[in-house]
RNA sequence: GGGCGUUUAGCUCAGCUGGUUCAGAGCAUCUGCCUUACAAGCAGAGGGUCGGCGGUUCGAAUCCGUCAACGCCCACCA
C-alpha cells in the first residue's frame, strides 16, 4: 500500500469499475421479494447528446437509485431514449439539405430510410456518455419511444381515446410552424419581445357620398385632399390584408360611430368589407379600427366565427403567399411586409409607421415565427384528464419537490385547453386514421390499429366492397409526448400487456427527476395517462431540478459558449469530481449556477479520500493493548457517524441532496479525518494496536459507504482494497450504515475538548510556538476537564494541570466559564493581551446589558415560557461569571 | 395584464410552526505552517443593523401590511 501515489487518478480506477459493475450485472433488476424502488429515466433525445442539464439530472437519478440499491430495495433505474419528432426530423432535414437533397423531393418510405441512418448512427450516445458518469442504469432494459413495444402501445391509445370520444379531428386555429410545415402545440410555441412597426393603413369608405360630419365631436373624421373620407387602422401585419374580411369597431367607440353600417375598401387589394361592431375591440388601440382576417389570427377567428365572415387563407404551407396574395403570390411573407409597406406608400395608403414593441410567437425547435393558421387537426379533449389529475398532486398523493410547482400545476389545469397531437411530420408514430371516398363520393375515415382492421371497419361503416388501396392512411405523425406521456407505463409493456408481472411490480415508480420546463409537456400528461390506463400514480415523488447556469447565471447555451463539455470535466476532475461539484451546486428547487471550480472542490474531496485512505493502509498493526484516548475516540466517532447518518436520512427524505452530500463531507473531512484519525494516529514509527486498526477500518467503511450513492468510483475502489473482498462482491450492494445509539454525552465532551484543543492552538498561532514543542495548560477550576487523553495528544501538552490561581504571565483563553492559562517560557505582550480581553469586555458587558434588559421587563418575564425565561437567567450567570474573570486577570495584567 | 417565487457574509445558499443550534455553512479573503496521509493540504482569524418602511408582540431574519429590485410561469391589444 505504501506504493500508492499521493495523487488520487481518476483515469485509473473509473472505466474498471464501470466494468466490473457491468460484467457483474450489478445494475440489473427483475422483481422479487424486495420492496421495489424504480426511476424512469426522463428519455433524452435519441440524436442528442450529453449536456450540463443531462448531468445534473442523471446524476440526482444515480444517487437516489444507489441509495436505495443500498437500502436493500430491489432498485431499477430504466433508461432509454425517445425519437424527438421534431428535433430529429429538423436535424434530418437539415443533413439532407446540406447534401443537396430537400425534403419534398423524397417519399416518405425514403425519408423515414434517412431518419433510422441517422437514428441508428447517432443515437444512443448520449447513453454511452452516461456510463461515463457513472450511471447506474440497467441497460438491458433500454427503450426507445419509436421501438416495436412502445409503437404499438401508442397506436393502442390513440384508438382506445379515440373510441372513447376523448379524441377527435377538428378544422381549427393551430400554431403553423412554416419551416417545417407543420402544426404545433401551444406548449411548443415561446413568445420574444421584438421591436416592430405599427402600419397604419388608409381603408376609404366604399361608395362614399362624402357627407359632411355628421354626428358628435368626438368622431374622428379622415379625409383626403378629395375630400374622400377613410378609417384608419393599425396593424403590425399589412401583409395579411388580402386577407381582410371585415373591419372591426367597437360600437361604443365615439370617434368610429360614423363608419358603422359603411363598408370599406381594402387598400392595395380594392375588395369591399362591411364595417362590423364588437366589444371585443379595444377603443383606445391605436384608431380603435381592426382589420379582421380570419384566417390568420386567433381572435379575428373568433371574430370571424361571430360575424359569420368569409375565411380567405392567403398562405401556403411554407409561409409563401398563395395566389390569393395577387401580385405578391410566391414571396415569403417577410418579404411581402416589406414590400406591401412600399406600395402602400406609393400609393398614399399609409398614413404613417410607428415603432412599436410587441411579441411575437415563435417555434420552440425551429426558431420562426409561427403563423395562426385553420386546419385540420387531431385533438385530445382534456377535460376528462384534467380532472382525473388534478386531485392527485393537490393532495400530495404525487409529492412535487419543491412544492410551489403544485400551484403552477393547478392553474395549468384549471385552464386546460385541447391538446393538438398531429404533426405533419414523417418521424413519428404515424397516425392510424385511414380515409376513404363514401359511396357519395365524400371522404369518410376510421381510426384502427392497423390496414386489416381499418379496411374492414371502412367496408362495414360505407358498406362498399373497398379494397387495400382505396383506403389512405393520414399522412402526419402524432406529437413525441403522445408516447412520452405513457414512458413509466410502456416501459414495462403495461399497455399491451396489462396486469404483467413487471407492471405490477414496478409500477408506480418511485421518484421522477426532472426540470420544471416539461411540467406541462410531460410530468401532467403522464399523471393523466398513468391515471387513465392503471389507474394509479405513474410515480410518488417529483423533484424538479433547475435549470444549469453558469456562474454569472446566464444560461447555457451553445450560441454564448459557456457550457463546459461535461465529458471534458470527466476527463480533468473524475466523474466523481464532476457529480460533487454538479451537487454542491444544486440546492433544491433553485437554478443552479455551475462554476468549474466546484468540480475541483469535488476532486480535491477524492484526493482527501484516497490520502486518508493510504494513511491508515499505511500503518503497521501490532498485537497490544488499545490506548485510553483510542478507546474514547472509538466511543466518540461512533457517536458522531451515528448523528451524522440520521442528519442524513433526514435531508435525503426531503430531497435536500446537496445539503446530505455536504454532511458527509464534513464528517469525513473534519470529524474523521482532523479529529479521529488525529486522535488515534500512532506515535513516529509505532505500530498501531489491532483493536484500533479494525475500529478505524470499519469506520472507513461506513463512510465509503455514506459516500458511494454521490462518488460510486472512488468509493469501490477504496472499499475493494480496504480489506479483501469476494470477486463480484461490490460496495453498491453494502448495506447503508443506520445509526447505532447517540450518545449525546460524549459528543458534547468533546466539542468542549475541541474547543479547549482549538484554545491552545489559537495560542501557539498567536505566540509563534511551533506544534512540535510541548505545552503545559493550566485550568483554573476545581477539576481536569474531560477527554483529558484527547485534549493532551492533540493540543501536544506534557500535562494539564489544576490552579487556584490564574497566572498573569500566562497566555489565558475561555471555554464557556472555565478560564485556561498557558504558562510561557517567553514573556507575553501585555499590551495586546490587555487590548483583546479589553474587546472581549465590552462584548460581554453589551451581551449582558441585553439580557438584564430583558429580565428587567416584567413583560417578558410574565409572558415568556419558562424554559425561555431560565435560559435567559443562565445566560446572565455565565456572562457575570465571565466578566468576572476577565476583570481579574485585567488586574493582574496591570499590576 | 394575471399568478408564483426570490432578496441573509465578497459569491452560492441554509435558517420549518416567532425565544440556546440565531445570526449559520461551503467557497473566497487574511495570517501562520512543506507538522512523519494529503500545500489539491493543515491550524487559526476577520466579515452581515437578515432589501426599505410601517405594524403585531414582552420579544421579529422568522408573522402581517406596504414599497422596491430581480427571476420564472401563464395570457397575448391588432
Amino acid at each position: 500500500m505504501e506504493q500508492l501515489p499521493t495523487k488520487y487518478n481518476p483515469a485509473d480506477v473509473e472505466d474498471k469499475w464501470y466494468a466490473y459493475w457491468m460484467e457483474h450485472d450489478l445494475f440489473k433488476s427483475v422483481p422479487d421479494a424486495r420492496e421495489p424502488y424504480t426511476i424512469v429515466i426522463p428519455p433524452p433525445n435519441v440524436t442528442g447528446i450529453l449536456h450540463m442539464g443531462h448531468m445534473l439530472n442523471n446524476t440526482i437519478q444515480d444517487i437516489l437509485v444507489r441509495r436505495a440499491r443500498m437500502e436493500g430495495k430491489n432498485a431499477l433505474w430504466a433508461p432509454g431514449t425517445d425519437h424527438a419528432s421534431i428535433a430529429t426530423e429538423t436535424k434530418v432535414i437539415a443533413k439532407l439539405a446540406a447534401e443537396g437533397i430537400k425534403k419534398t423531393d423524397l417519399t416518405r418510405e425514403e425519408f423515414l430510410k434517412h431518419a433510422w441512418e441517422w437514428t441508428h448512427k447517432h443515437g444512443g450516445i448520449i447513453l454511452q456518455q452516461l456510463r461515463k458518469l457513472g450511471a447506474s442504469c440497467d441497460w438491458s432494459r433500454t427503450a426507445f419511444t419509436m421501438d416495436e413495444k412502445r409503437s404499438e402501445s401508442v397506436i393502442k391509445v390513440f384508438c382506445d381515446l379515440y373510441r372513447k370520444g376523448l379524441i377527435y379531428r377538428g378544422l381549427r386555429m393551430v400554431n403553423w410552424d412554416p419551416q417545417n410545415r407543420t402544426a404545433i402545440s401551444d406548449d411548443e410555441v415561446f413568445y420574444v419581445d421584438e421591436q416592430s412597426k405599427l402600419y397604419y393603413l388608409k381603408y376609404y369608405v366604399a361608395d362614399d357620398d362624402m357627407s359632411g360630419e355628421t354626428g358628435s365631436e368626438e368622431e374622428v373624421v379622415h379625409r383626403d385632399a378629395d375630400g374622400r373620407r377613410y378609417a384608419v387602422v393599425a396593424t403590425t401585419r399589412p401583409e395579411t390584408i388580402m386577407g381582410d374580411t371585415a373591419m372591426c369597431i367597437n360600437p361604443k367607440d365615439p370617434k368610429n360611430q360614423w363608419l358603422k353600417g359603411k363598408k370599406v375598401i381594402v387598400p392595395l387589394v380594392d375588395r369591399v368589407i362591411p364595417v362590423i361592431e364588437d366589444r371585443y375591440v379595444e377603443i383606445e388601440f391605436g384608431t380603435g379600427c381592426l382589420k379582421v382576417t380570419p384566417a390568420h389570427d386567433k381572435n379575428d377567428n373568433m371574430l370571424g366565427k361571430t360575424h359569420n365572415l368569409e375565411t380567405i387563407d392567403i398562405f401556403n404551407e411554407d409561409g409563401t403567399l398563395n395566389e390569393f396574395g395577387g401580385k405578391y403570390c410566391g414571396m415569403d411573407r417577410f418579404e411581402v411586409r416589406d414590400q406591401i409597406a412600399k406600395d402602400l406608400e406609393a400609393a398614399g395608403l399609409m398614413e404613417k409607421v410607428e415603432d412599436y414593441a410587441n411579441k411575437v410567437g415563435m417555434s420552440e425547435r425551429t426558431k420562426v415565427p409561427i403563423e395562426p393558421r385553420l386546419s385540420l387537426q387531431w385533438f385530445i379533449n382534456m377535460k376528462h384528464f384534467a380532472e382525473i389529475s388534478l386531485a392527485p398532486v393537490m393532495e400530495d398523493v404525487i409529492s412535487f419537490v419543491p412544492e410551489k410547482y403544485k400551484t403552477t400545476y393547478r392553474i395549468w389545469l384549471e385552464n386546460i385547453q385541447d391538446w393538438c397531437i398531429s404533426r405533419q411530420l414523417w418521424w413519428g408514430h404515424r397516425i392510424p386514421a385511414y380515409y376513404y371516398n363514401a359511396a357519395d363520393g365524400s371522404e369518410k375515415f376510421v381510426v384502427a390499429e392497423n390496414a386489416e382492421k381499418a379496411l374492414e371497419m371502412a367496408r362495414g361503416e360505407s358498406g362498399l366492397d373497398l379494397a387495400a388501396a382505396d383506403l389512405r392512411q393520414d399522412e402526419g405523425a402524432l406529437d413525441t409526448w403522445f408516447s412520452s406521456w405513457l414512458w413509466p407505463i410502456t416501459m414495462f409493456d403495461g399497455i399491451n400487456n396489462p396486469g404483467n408481472e413487471e407492471i405490477n411490480y414496478y409500477y408506480p415508480t418511485s421518484t421522477l427527476v426532472t426540470g420544471p420546463d416539461i411540467i406541462f409537456f410531460w410530468v401532467a400528461r403522464m399523471i393523466m395517462a398513468g391515471y387513465e390506463y392503471i389507474g394509479k400514480r405513474p410515480f410518488s415523488n417529483v423533484y424538479f431540478t433547475g435549470i444549469v447556469r453558469d456562474k454569472i447565471g446566464r444560461k447555457m447555451s451553445k450560441q454564448l459558449g459557456n457550457s463546459p463539455d461535461p465529458l471534458e470535466l470527466i476527463a480533468t476532475y473524475g466523474a466523481d469530481g464532476v457529480r460533487m461539484g454538479m451537487m454542491l451546486a444544486a440546492p433544491a428547487g433553485n437554478d443552479i449556477m455551475f462554476d468549474e471550480k466546484l468540480c475541483e472542490q469535488g476532486w480535491n474531496f477524492c484526493n482527501k479520500i484516497w490520502n486518508a485512505f493510504r494513511l491508515v493502509k499505511g500503518w503497521e498493526v501490532a498485537d497490544k493493548p488499545q490506548p485510553e484516548t483510542a478507546a474514547v475516540a472509538d466511543r466518540w466517532f461512533r457517536a458522531k457517524l451515528s448523528e451524522t447518518i440520521v442528519e442524513i436520512n433526514d435531508l435525503f427524505s426531503k430531497f435536500r441532496i446537496s445539503e446530505a452530500l455536504m454532511a458527509v463531507f464534513k464528517l469525513f473531512r473534519d470529524e474523521f479525518s482532523s479529529w479521529y484519525l488525529e486522535m488515534i494516529k500512532p506515535a513516529y514509527g509505532e505500530a498501531i494496536d489491532k483493536t484500533t486498526y479494525g475500529q478505524a477500518l470499519g469506520f472507513f467503511d461506513s463512510l465509503l459507504r455514506l459516500l458511494h450513492p454521490f462518488m460510486p468510483f472512488i468509493t469501490e475502489e477504496l472499499w475493494q482494497h480496504l480489506v479483501e473482498r469476494c470477486p463480484g462482491e461490490s460496495i453498491m450492494y453494502a448495506p447503508m450504515p443506520e445509526a447505532v445509539s447517540e450518545n449525546d454525552e460524549i459528543l458534547a465532551q468533546m466539542e468542549r475538548a475541541k474547543e479547549i484543543i482549538a484554545g491552545v492552538r489559537a495560542v501557539r498561532a498567536s505566540k509563534n510556538i511551533p506544534p512540535k514543542q510541548s505545552l503545559t495548560l493550566c485550568v483554573v477550576a476545581d477539576n481536569v476537564p474531560a477527554l483529558e487523553g484527547i485534549i493532551a495528544k492533540l493540543a501536544n501538552l506534557e500535562s494539564i494541570e489544576v490552579v487556584n490561581e490564574k497566572d498573569p504571565a500566562a497566555a489565558q483563553f475561555m471555554v464557556g466559564t472555565t478560564e485556561f492559562n498557558v504558562p510561557l517560557t517567553a514573556s507575553i505582550d501585555v499590551d495586546a493581551e490587555k487590548a483583546r480581553l479589553e474587546k472581549e469586555l465590552d462584548y460581554l458587558r453589551g451581551f449582558l446589558a441585553s439580557v438584564m434588559k430583558k429580565l428587567g421587563n416584567e413583560r417578558f418575564v410574565g409572558n415568556a415560557p419558562a424554559a425561555v425565561v431560565d435560559a435567559e437567567r443562565r445566560k446572565q450567570a455565565d456572562a457575570e461569571s465571565k466578566i468576572k474573570t476577565i476583570e481579574e486577570t485585567l488586574a493582574a495584567l496591570k499590576q
